[in-house]
DNA sequence: CGCATATTCAACCAAATGGTTGACCAAACT
DNA sequence: AGTTTGGTCAACCATTTGGTTGAATATGCG
């Protein structure tokens, strides 16, 4: 009964799991290197990417002892079709996505 | 500290919202013709019309002793600028909004 | 083999969520 | 004035969520 739009803008409501989907738009991450930013318990991650998982947002594949994340972007267009309808919005500024990005991205470089 | 799209995906995050979203789409309506459709009381409505109100996505003006709702697109705009980046979509086909929208919506006339 | 590394599982916890009901307030009709 | 109509508030409840810790599993290394 519950759409696919349920899980997938639910998993998107956490900064948590959007600043892990920013991260891994620059490219396919383990498990551990995913969590390393973050202040909080490898198995709070490991939770946060199982729902992302069954979102669709992201694909997990286990090679030799590590299980690598990787960016699945198709339900983040569907997600995105469904979007769009509502406001039809005008073409998107991308540039505007780059400041998003930094606002997600959790702090690395700065104390 | 947390941002507005914790909010507005939250708030998206609910099917009984996102109807009441595509409800909104075609016409402003009173909190009373809004809860109509659903098997749900008036005031689990208003309660969804609170948060919905508050992530941006409508606003609720009182007008007598009716307040009417009405869609807010702006809300809406920002968060298809951050799906949107994350996919680099292609553009987007606006006739399979409408199917979605008919999922969406609450079952109204059939019995 | 024996140890370290990568990840999950299980039990637990506090707080948030989505709903209910009944009282309540404000505006409108007669 | 009295009553109906529109909507919210408050208290309550069950379930979900997001985190913790410690044990468990599985792979790789020397």
């Amino acid at each position: 009964m519950s759409n696919d739009l349920d899980t997938v803008f639910a998993a998107l409501a956490d900064p948590t799991r959007r600043a892990i989907l920013a991260m891994l738009l620059e490219d396919d991450m383990a498990v551990t290197d995913v969590a390393e930013p973050f202040e909080m318990s490898l198995a709070a991650i490991s939770k946060h990417l199982v729902i992302l998982t069954k979102a669709g947002l992201i694909s997990q594949e286990k090679r030799g002892r590590v299980k690598w994340c990787k960016l699945e972007p198709d339900a983040l267009r569907a997600t995105s079709v469904w979007m769009q309808g509502f406001g039809q919005f005008e073409p998107v500024n991308l540039d505007a996505f780059e400041r998003f990005l930094e606002t997600e991205l959790p702090a690395t470089n700065d104390t």
